[in-house]
DNA sequence: CTGTTAGCGCTTTCAC
DNA sequence: GTGAAAGCGCTAACAG
């Protein structure tokens, strides 16, 4: 920096002030020492202007898991947005979510960053208490928490028309399938779960709820379990579309037409789904992540704020879903 | 600190070394001080300790995307072994990777990160150039590199085994589904091509050899473009699973059953090729990861050292391949 | 084995 | 509008 400062004959003072943009400095001898600084490609050390400032630039994103495919959307909608506002984007992987709590508390935060953003945690209350002892802001994602700064999409609304759509076609048996790992349900698996209940409920019509292994295996088991009842539904309304996945090639295995046969409908928008020709719901996993990160942003800012934003989810209907026997109706055409 | 130092009557000095580890404490004594700094539950701020030792206790990982499921297993694979050595994982999403150069240059790398890990970058010369302006050690994954730290596989091997096992099944008309995008192919890709190369030339069978978009859209418009030749390929080796899954996507939809009609064979062993019962050539993502951190782990300690570490491949044969014909012969029956 | 001292590279009063 | 000086929280010689 006091090279910056000789090449352009000025003191350290100046330097840090043209340099940061902070009033106070000629024109003339800003221009001056951008010009210097640029030529000894020399950059200002955030880790030293931190070490006074306080201020790290950073912030933390804490994921369950960095695989699938939810997380790289989010993560990468995080990460622009960041680094618009200049800030670098740590990742921490915290794994199966046993032990998060000691996992939380050994993790460098304490003076590492300005914010930590939580994407889809699902964290209780004592995870959150060991959080705020890092003393920085929180957002959370996908979990939605009074008092604190987030950002969700309504699940159980979104599974209510969901739900409200197979019904709307005719449909009378509608299965749904959660899944749970070994730690429990998540958040958004339960409010999922209700909406798609409430509409059962509204239509009059019995719910039947599979609860199974996460993932394309879970639906792939659950779907092989209703496939063996007695009366099979007609249609099948997953939790997520990776669920749905399992659904679909089993039906597609044992050479059941969807959406004749079966109807599948997913919950996502997964990167798969409009090659699958799945409906489902999607919602905006990356702009999630994009208000997230503004919200972290925000909150270095003002941390008395805890903004609550909600986003929009949309009813993508594909070919996955119609009516109950349509293929039947329209080849035996004798009604 | 000094709240530590003065609760375990000490000097700053010696609470400085108890807690790094560094060699000169009498044990009881660090103990006492550890204690003294778990009761204030303080840790030492990195920044500041970097300011002297000049390292920030920080890996920055560049990846073009985020989103495809290779970057979220390599990046799990990487943070959790930088996690073990104490490390923090800086993600930096380089895009489309047009203007990476200016891109790089604009990266806050200079004295923020201790190394840099490039996932799959394809890098040119110019833009190593610019890394290296950095001056810190870069690790390369998925890109050999003379003279540079890197982990990959040797895709050329790999495909022109594959394409060996497609061979042996009796196959005489193979076609490779290639994909480019915008900024041009990837160096896997143009390895992966040659190895199909080799291995047709060797067994005395043209090459076909289709060029497309990237992802599934561009196997589902390969396999439309193949099947509409007078003689279509018996069997369709694809760049990537990516690519594999739009290809049996189309055939599907056709009803031209896999393995009987045409068999398919992919490239990475990617989360959903199992559920497809796709055959592959599965690498080791996760592994690699881990290697890259590990490098660059080692690379911060001796920046002369200029690993390669080759990993292998397997190919994973499941249901999606088979010799050609094998339905017609099982149900014709008259040979 | 432990304490003292001088910075690491920057920002920030406070004078001028 | 600009410069001098005093730290931010830590480590690294150097004494003791």
């Amino acid at each position: 920096m006091s090279d910056v400062a000789d090449r352009a004959g000025v003191s350290l003072s100046t330097v840090s002030r043209a340099l940061r943009g902070a009033p106070g400095v000629a024109p003339e001898v800003r221009e001056r020492v951008q010009r210097a600084a640029a030529e000894l490609s020399y950059v200002v050390s955030r880790n030293a202007s931190g070490l006074v400032t306080g201020a790290t630039g950073r912030v933390a994103v804490l994921v369950p898991f960095l695989q699938p495919w939810f997380f790289g959307v989010a993560l990468a909608g995080i990460g622009t947005r960041l680094r618009q506002a200049d800030l670098d984007m740590l990742v921490y992987q915290v794994g199966d979510m046993r032990g998060v709590e000691e996992y939380l508390g050994e993790l460098p935060l304490r003076r590492n960053v300005d914010a930590v953003i939580a994407l889809s945690l699902d964290l209780d209350e004592r995870e959150i208490a060991v959080l705020d002892e890092v003393g920085v802001p929180v957002v959370f994602v996908s979990q939605r928490i009074p008092e604190r700064a987030s950002v969700f999409i309504d699940n159980a609304a979104a599974a209510r028309s969901a739900t409200r759509h197979l019904l709307n076609l005719g449909h009378t048996s509608i299965a749904f399938v959660q899944s749970a790992d070994s730690t429990g349900f998540e958040w958004s698996s339960a409010e999922r779960v209700n909406g798609y209940r409430e509409a059962m409920a509204e239509a009059g019509v019995r719910p039947q709820v599979l609860v199974g292994e996460s993932g394309p295996r879970g639906g792939a088991l659950a779907a092989g379990e209703l496939l063996s009842r007695a009366e099979p539904p007609t249609a099948i309304f997953a939790e997520s579309d990776d669920v749905a996945m399992g659904v679909l090639r089993v039906l597609q295995r044992s050479g059941l037409a969807v959406p004749e046969v079966m109807s599948v409908l997913g919950f996502d928008n997964h990167d798969m789904a409009e090659l699958l020709d799945l409906s489902t719901v999607a919602q905006p996993v990356s702009e999630m992540g994009a208000v997230a990160a503004r919200l972290a942003v925000e909150a270095v800012a003002d941390p008395a704020a805890v903004p609550h934003v909600e986003l929009a989810t949309n009813l993508l209907v594909r070919g996955s879903t119609a009516g109950p026997r349509a293929a039947s109706r329209l080849v035996g055409g004798n009604e």
